[in-house]
DNA sequence: CTGTTAGCGCCTTCAA
DNA sequence: TTGAAGGCGCTAACAG
């Protein structure tokens, strides 16, 4: 194997491709600028580039950045990075941005504010561009402090108490009145809700959802139908329990989320019960969960996409000195599938 | 909402600090260096800090990488970001580096040779300190090529055709060994090995360890019993097919990975046929797997932390202009579990 | 222990 | 159209 570490191999610079192609760095700059509004003779720019990609010239992106004040970095902040969910929509803010010359850098807020203030404190350090933020919890004094700071953000998901922040949404209490309404329509009256922490918009959002469906088939929930607490696989485990040890037991269940769905799924399997779920959110392994019925399934790479594109538009907006347009919140569809 | 954007909050050098604090740039350099070596006393280390503190002032990261020729930061380049093995992986990393005051920077490949390597050519343009990659295909060139260029390079998961790398891999033989030995012990004779694209270093070594288990238990493979072909879900789905279609049916199958696992598992849920499968990799949902009988369950997390360590020993290694002291793999165990 | 100085590599006026 | 020169913010000699 050849030496490694050995091979002074210090990256050429702008100034050698200069010297080699005997004309001054800011020629070279020129041309190898993808902004064509500079001013530079054909000839000599096929020229530089050429010389260029001979040498293996590679423009140190340190120094660019210094220079510009720009880093072409999106940061994209996550709860965690084992979630499908999270990762899809990951995948669409990527194709967005590497779309636009842009790069994504993804770290995890491990679904903690601390953790997520941290997080985004580093990422403010490395002078990003603009961050797209998948909050960790309710509560979003820092987000704003973030914005208020001058660095564009987007907020996907969620949105959080204490932040008037552009926003990529779900339409949630649609989602849920819709699986809702699937459930009725197979004749099933007697229908709980399950999991949720209402401190989320996501959750009361879906919770409204299926208290309207409910309402408007004139149907009343009875006590211990609406099932709270927790987004996890354990709280959907132990809220399906309480369900079916409460007093009236429903005949279906709509979970307000995958984990919670798949914690549900663990306990009906351990007792016979008849119960039938409807989720919400989609997965590869959903048409193995032997009480789904029906799956609401969000736009999530969609929404990644609105999302990437949104902070673009607000780097944009910032580079050209612009004033903020005003909060724009984006609501895609969900749709009803039989996984 | 406070007016965003118009405020030219310009950020405030190390400038701002020394002269509010009545010293130069190099003391405030100096005081704030992480490096307790430089000789600062200790008063005016609390007053700068203080100071600092006071102002919001963020070390500039682009000046500092640029002038230290460091980024702290490592890449991390997957296949892609929906996908629970890959991502705990990451997550290990992630958590190794993190402690160490590294960043990382995670990039999805999209299961292609050429995505991978336009991505570790833009990854390379930000001077990361490192990459750690979990190849995409089975040639590597462009990964010694770039280890030759200076950048330390951990492989994980799979080693590759043309490079001779730092690797951190799990005991595929072994652990597949072991799981067939399970369905064995079990009492099954019958034993198909299902999927695997053999390019793969990982599917070679599992079919390996099949192999040897069922030698060593005096079984010879019947036509049709190894299936190979494919690493995707899709892929289980056919071969499985294919294997109830054989000849010679067997009563068991060890699936090569999870994908694979789950694709069998569509297929064999549409017919009746008893087949029961041990399938390599974990996930929350293989407990509902009906036909899941044991899982060879990987050390990701593990796995990642120690590529981690390994990539920040090869960036000191490099730092301190230490000779590449050769090349070093590392073996993780497989677990078998029950789902 | 602290200050002075000289860049790191690139971009961008300002001149020519 | 091109070149010269200064500086982005920080650090690492080298002095003091």
């Amino acid at each position: 194997m050849s030496a490694r570490f050995t091979v002074k191999n210090m990256g050429k610079t702008i100034f050698d491709v200069a010297v080699a192609a005997g004309v001054s760095t800011a020629t070279v700059s020129r041309a190898l600028s993808r902004d064509r509004s500079e001013r530079v003779t054909e000839k000599t720019r096929v020229k530089i580039t050429k010389i260029a990609e001979q040498l293996g010239y590679r423009a140190n992106h340190a120094a660019r950045s210094l220079k510009r004040q720009s880093t072409m970095t999106i940061a994209v902040v996550v709860p965690e990075l084992i979630n499908d969910f999270f990762m899809e929509v990951a995948e669409g803010i990527e194709r967005e941005l590497d779309q636009n010359g842009y790069t994504m850098l993804l770290a995890a807020s491990l679904n903690s504010v601390e953790e997520e203030k941290k997080r985004i404190s580093t990422l403010e350090d490395r002078t990003v561009d603009g961050m797209v933020v998948i909050p960790s919890a309710s509560m979003g004094e820092h987000l704003q402090a973030l914005s208020d700071r001058g660095v564009p953000v987007v907020l996907v998901d969620r949105i959080v108490e204490g932040a008037e922040l552009d926003a990529v949404l779900s339409d949630n209490e649609g989602g849920m009145f819709k699986l809702t309404k699937a459930l009725l329509s197979d004749g099933f009256r007697r229908i709980a809700f399950v999991g949720g922490d209402l401190t989320a918009s996501t959750a009361r959002e879906r919770l409204s959802g299926y208290a309207r469906a409910l309402a408007e088939a004139g149907i009343t929930p009875e006590p211990g139908w609406v099932c709270l607490g927790g987004m996890n696989v354990e709280d959907g485990y132990r809220r399906m329990e309480d369900v079916l040890k409460g007093g009236s037991v429903p005949e279906a269940a709509v979970a307000v989320n995958l984990l919670v769905h798949l914690g549900m799924e663990r306990r009906l399997s351990e007792t016979a019960s008849g119960v039938v779920i409807a989720g919400f959110d989609e997965s590869g392994y959903t048409p193995f969960l032997p009480a789904c019925r029906y799956i609401a399934a969000q736009d999530t790479v969609g929404m990644g996409k609105r999302a990437g594109k949104r902070i673009l538009e607000l780097v944009a907006e910032k580079k050209n000195n612009r004033t903020y347009a005003g909060r724009r919140i984006i609501r895609l569809p969900v749709t009803i599938i039989r996984p």
